[in-house]
DNA sequence: CGAGTGACCGCAA
DNA sequence: ATTGCGGCCACTC
């Protein structure tokens, strides 16, 4: 298998490049599409280290949260996010994150 | 080249 | 409910 991506993180800037606008996936997601459910590190550092063109700011934990790495602050990462029109808990959540995930099986 | 770290997740006590 | 630990891959020093 000559085309072998072994690149982990090309599959997940694939993944993250192709999420749709106001849609938000979790680094584990990514992880286990990507084949390692455990390799959500990983994603966080590609996240860091990978293509700044891609919409990083679409990626959230599994809380529906921010990471703390973020260029700005979690304030700005959920302001970027609000501006997707996805909705906020006053907490710094994403209030109907089943919403807002996106499904790649779509 | 070797070792350490990292924007995480899942489970156990 | 909360806290602590291990595990995976990629990138940097």
């Amino acid at each position: 298998m000559a085309s072998v991506e072994s690149a982990f993180s090309d599959r997940v800037e694939a993944l993250v490049a192709q999420i749709p606008y106001g849609r938000v996936m979790t680094y584990g997601q990514i992880a286990a599409l990507c084949g390692n459910a455990r390799a959500a590190r990983v994603v966080g550092g590609i996240a860091h280290f990978g293509n700044p063109d891609l919409p990083w700011q679409r990626v959230v934990n599994r809380n529906g949260g921010m990471a703390s790495g973020y260029p700005g602050g979690r304030k700005a990462h959920q302001q970027h996010l609000e501006q997707e029109g996805i909705s906020f808990d006053g907490d710094g959540f994403i209030q109907d994150l089943q919403n807002v995930i996106w499904r790649p099986e779509l």
